[in-house]
DNA sequence: CCTAATCTTTACGTTGACGTCAATGTAAAG
DNA sequence: CTTTACATTGACGTCAACGTAAAGATTAGG
């Protein structure tokens, strides 16, 4: 009854770490997913000898990345809103193209979001126009 | 200068009609696109002989399949999607179970309104990081 | 009638996002 | 030490969503 499970690491560096596993089972992603996002240059675990170390901010990365998904972003446009979301610190100029990505990224957003609230719309009326109908059909059958 | 396009047309039922390529313009999709949306089931044109006639019914479905994949929905789940707006008009039974597949879409709208409002949040608090780092960057050139 | 523009179908190619082995390593448990 | 469990890197497979090229039918214009 005493088996305490290691289900928490360190890195030396103190932060705690997740195994390629625990990250996959925590999300519902498989470690191939993991991998292959790596692969795409989307996350960058260290490395404890060959295994993958991620850690919290890796978590968050990848907490983005399915957000992204979710939203029918691509990997390489994922990739890109995660450049915005890693700070870069350069001169004024290259602030200023950064902060131009960050207010398109805004429009595409709101335009998504205006395609949500009508396609929401849209079920609301189905669902009130349909419930109208089964309305008078039982009304019909009572009879 | 009095060459008229004939860029309307009519059928038999009285409505107007679009080419495929009207269509492929208007929307800014391929011909072959459309075709493909066919060859899936979201949409069928009458036919004029073997060429495509597209209705207004079918140019508006083919506006939410446009959305839907804006939203970043399949083929395969836009088919459903637009079945819910084909009426059906069944018995009672059937209709209780539309309600369900109408209320259970507006659930994973909302879920998605909530992911995009959150980057939205996260977009809009890095411009106001920005917008502060690059006044601090000025303020210091002008000394 | 000829040509150019559009339409059609058929079929194979491509890209993205992984899935699925296979072969191998390593670390904890018995 | 051997088993068990989970890690790794290739490499090839797969499915969706089209792109692209080939070959032929139709139609408007000169």
């Amino acid at each position: 009854m005493e088996t305490p499970q290691k289900d928490t690491s360190h890195s030396k560096d103190g932060h705690r770490t997740y195994s390629i596993r625990q990250l996959s089972k925590e999300f519902d992603v498989t470690a191939r997913a993991l991998r292959f996002y790596e692969d795409k240059g989307l996350i960058s675990p260290e490395r404890k000898g060959q295994t993958r170390l991620y850690s919290p901010r890796d978590r968050a990365r990848l907490q983005l990345i399915l957000r992204g998904k979710r939203l029918g972003f691509s990997l390489i446009e994922i990739h890109e809103i995660l450049d915005l979301y890693t700070p870069k610190d350069h001169g004024a100029a290259q602030m200023r193209a950064t902060l131009q990505k960050y207010r398109s990224q805004i429009e595409t957003l709101k335009r998504q979001r205006e395609d949500i609230d009508a396609a929401i719309k849209d079920m609301a009326e189905g669902c009130v126009w349909l419930e109208q109908q089964i309305h008078d059909v039982e009304a019909e059958t009572s009879n």
